[in-house]
DNA sequence: AACGTACACTTAT
DNA sequence: ATAAGTGTACGTT
């Protein structure tokens, strides 16, 4: 089993994919480029199709990671729709906060949709820079709005 | 190995 | 406006 990486653009940024298949062990947002393949679906995600990226595997919820069944929680948010920390903590029984520690760690974001989890009263925070966050949510309600008035 | 501190939050004073 | 509750990680003893 080889390990593949690449990476492709979002915006101002470079995401990092390792991957192989359908599972996927780690992505970084980088202000520079690698060489080397990403899956298609990801890059299509990337480019600001409105690609359902459930069909991946993360390495997050295939390990038993204390975190687990809150990365299990947050990979099912659809593509276009978001939950509150508060939300997710009382699906899989802790605390708002420690939903947030969770992803702050979260190895794969994408693939664990981590950037749909908002606080109560705002967006809520994302390293390596809110303005990827900002830049997904503002995407994924617009191409939602989108499939709705095409889709009646 | 224990201890303190730092968090991508929320809710109740 | 402030404080308490919460679980994990990480650095320092």
């Amino acid at each position: 089993m080889e390990t593949i990486s690449g990476s492709c653009r979002l915006g101002l940024w470079h995401v990092h994919v390792y991957w192989n298949g359908d599972l996927v062990s780690r992505i970084r947002f980088s202000r520079t480029g690698i060489d080397g393949s990403v899956p298609l679906l990801i890059r299509q995600y990337c480019a600001g199709k409105p690609v359902d990226l459930r069909s991946f595997v993360s390495i997050a919820i295939q390990d038993n990671t204390p975190y687990s069944r809150i990365y299990r929680a947050v990979q099912k948010i659809p593509y276009g729709k978001t939950a509150t920390y508060g939300e997710i903590a009382r699906q899989v029984g802790t605390s708002p906060r420690v939903v947030g520690q969770a992803m702050a760690r979260n190895p794969t974001p994408l693939i664990i949709p981590c950037h749909r989890v908002v606080a109560a009263n705002g967006i809520g925070g994302f390293s390596p820079d809110i303005e990827i966050k900002e830049l997904l949510l503002a995407r994924e309600k617009r191409n939602r709005r989108k499939n709705r008035d095409t889709s009646a």
